[in-house]
DNA sequence: TGCCAATTTCATTTTTTTCTGAAATGAATG
DNA sequence: CATTCATTTCAGAAAAAAATGAAATTGGCA
């Protein structure tokens, strides 16, 4: 059986998701949505979590109830996050994928991959700004004093953020 | 003079937009962005965080060229999280706006406002997941592991970023 | 109090994001 | 090396989020 075929598959399917799964699922759409990730990637990362044996996609898929276009590129994101693993299955030729749990890594990795190059054009626009500044003759005090506000967040962001990664016992 | 109301006012108003202030917007549109707030929300602190004088919001609107109805909005959502203050101007009926430069104080209300909220429901979710986990007779260490893994993130959390707030020196 | 400018609200439109489904690609097996 | 199953990709559909604009409301002032 790949894909459920009938109406009694599909039931026999949706209720092996149970009360524990909904709120893990739940729990982690929240929590994804606020690191502005897709409802899916939260669905994902939520079944997983609880789950004890590793899930192929199609399997994800059809517990969800989403395509295998949206678990594909869920599973693409959680991979490029390294929120989940895959493992090898003896004598099947699909992937298994587990959760990642310890959440100091995910943090780390969100950390770099979302933020850190955000920080990094906010220094070039700083730049520029700098450049702006003395073009357009506005060297006074105010100005001045704002654009090293600027400067000291981007600055504090890009200290702090990797620091808290490492220092979190999660 | 309310809005403009012809194409050499609408440039002058546009010219009053310099490279600065565009970068400042670019700048807070994306700082916004990271945080899930809408673009016009970034505009409009990015457009007050380097002006030197109070701003109305008919101006606000007519020099970002957004209809009154985002300005008011954005501005609604800028008041609530204390990033901006309205200023009295002797013989203007306008309410007028300033930035709030003490990014500590914009980024304690942050936390307070949208994740602190977030952190309580995911509290209640936990309890109703321990309900689930008795209920359903699945007392494994393994699921028992994973669930106080859940709960060591979330005390982590809302302990973790008030803290946060108050150690910051920006 | 009544007027009018300023602001808010909200139904509708526009834009952006996410999901779907099918075709293309890849990869293991016989 | 051909077949078949698994996965990725991507154009279009659907859903969600944000912006608009006009009507409703507010609040200061004569």
């Amino acid at each position: 059986m790949v894909l459920a075929k009938n109406k009694s598959e599909v039931l026999t399917l949706n209720s092996n998701i149970r009360s524990l799964e909904l709120e893990s699922i739940d729990f982690f759409v929240r929590l994804m949505g606020i690191l502005g990730m897709p409802r899916s990637v939260g669905e994902i990362y939520g079944l997983l979590y609880f789950s004890e044996t590793p899930l192929s996609m199609d399997k994800i898929a059809s517990k969800l109830e989403i395509s295998i276009g949206s678990a594909s590129q869920g599973l693409k994101t959680l991979k490029s996050l390294k929120a989940v693993h895959s493992t090898y299955i003896a004598g099947d030729r699909r992937d298994h994928y587990t959760a990642e749990t310890e959440f100091r890594k995910l943090f780390s990795s969100f950390i770099n991959d979302e933020i850190m190059p955000h920080l990094d054009s906010a220094k070039d626009r700083i730049s520029r700004m700098e450049q702006s500044l003395s073009t357009e003759k506005k060297l006074d005090e105010f100005h001045l004093i704002r654009l090293e506000k600027l400067k000291k967040l981007t600055k504090t962001g890009s200290r702090l953020l990797p620091a808290l990664a490492g220092f979190l016992k999660i």
